[in-house]
DNA sequence: TCAGAGTCAATAGG
DNA sequence: CCTATTGACTCTGA
């Protein structure tokens, strides 16, 4: 349940006004201006282009507000704004039962201001640290309610969306499909039904993973320890759990075999070796700098994120640090289009 | 006060 | 231009 807590915790963070946290979080105030405009990628490849342009339409961001704030909150996930996202789609999709509040409330609740500067006071909640029992990773209900941002927001589907899809090998392509469909067909259902119902996701999930591993493998180039934790996210039909502590399969396995299971979008064991290599992939596929990346998706320093690609540490371990990994995972379950839109308008 | 976690900025290397 | 490494610093929880 702490899991849950924590979730929770986020989600009513933004009450709490967390994220002021964050938006603080850039204490010394380097991130503000520093560093943005070197880190503006060229794009490399033709497929890629789009992203460049992207991402140096992100040169203005400066002006974010304009864009960010007012027009679509749950888009503009940027430092400050990085609850409220998940707020936003926690929302738009009611379907996730959290889980007993009542247990957590207090929990989050004592912490009024707090953190100064740096830390993402988030995790203060840490409740401690579960021993990493759960593990759902499911977000998909992000998906959901993307489709309905979508609606508001149709020009980044036009722009973007087509575009950056097509990767060059097959898996990139799969991996695109998937997520497309997630993302346009069965998502829609989901957001109004039960969300993503077992068969549903796990399809997604099982595709994903299967899709990312191979990319992983095609990337090759980390060690081979993270490549062995691939698969462990959301395989269902073998019961092997990874090699290092990443304690992910039984959980999904529940959530996806589990009727209500489902539902429990909110708490999330974060296999963070799984996502610290499906980020490294999407990051060469795309050709995205990490100073990028790490700026306007997790609101960190390149170094910080690059120890993090590298170094992953055990979800149970994770302390703050869980809230980094979180938007790394959210970011992964967005479709394209929005990803892109993220590394865009988060540029502040 | 201390140890550990999480970051950052600087810097070394492709 | 990118990524990896690292020393230093802030916080937080004993």
């Amino acid at each position: 349940m702490e899991l849950t807590m924590e979730n929770i915790g986020n989600l009513h963070g933004v009450s709490h006004s967390h994220q002021t946290g964050d938006l603080m979080s850039s204490p010394h105030g380097r991130q503000s201006t520093t560093s943005h405009r070197n880190l503006v990628s060229h794009g490399r490849s033709a497929m890629v282009s789009s992203m460049a342009s992207i991402l140096e339409g992100a040169g203005e961001y400066r002006t974010d507000h304009t864009l960010s704030g007012p027009l679509h909150p749950a888009m503009t996930m940027s430092c400050d704004s990085g609850m409220s996202l998940s707020s936003t789609y926690t929302t738009l999709t009611p379907l996730q039962h959290l889980p007993p509040i009542s247990t957590v409330s207090d929990k989050f609740h004592h912490h009024p201001h707090s953190h100064p500067h740096h830390h993402p006071a988030h995790q203060r909640l840490t409740a401690g640290n579960v021993s990493g029992s759960f593990t759902l990773m499911r977000d998909d209900r992000s998906l959901a309610s993307m489709s309905n941002l979508y609606s508001h927001y149709p020009k980044d589907m036009s722009g973007m969306g087509q575009p950056l899809s097509p990767l060059s090998n097959g898996l990139g392509s799969l991996h695109n499909s998937q997520q497309t469909l997630s993302a346009y067909g069965p998502g829609a259902h989901l957001s109004n039904d039960k969300m993503l119902s077992p068969a549903g996701f796990e399809s997604h999930a099982a595709m994903l993973s299967r899709s990312e591993e191979h990319l992983a493998r095609g990337l090759g180039g980390h060690g081979a320890g993270m490549m062995s934790t691939l698969n462990g996210m959301h395989h269902h039909s073998h019961p092997h759990s990874q090699a290092n502590g990443s304690m992910l399969s039984e959980r999904d396995r529940q959530t996806a075999g589990g009727g209500q299971g489902s539902g429990s979008g909110q708490v999330e064991e974060i296999n963070t070796k799984e996502v610290a290599q499906r980020i490294t992939a999407e990051l060469k596929r795309y050709s995205i700098p990490q100073a990028i990346f790490a700026q306007r998706i997790l609101c960190r320093s390149q170094g910080t994120l690059s120890d993090l690609l590298r170094n992953p540490k055990p979800w149970s371990k994770l302390k703050s640090g869980r809230e980094t990994f979180r938007r790394m995972w959210k970011w992964l379950q967005e479709p394209e289009f929005q990803r892109m839109s993220a590394l865009r308008l988060a540029g502040k």
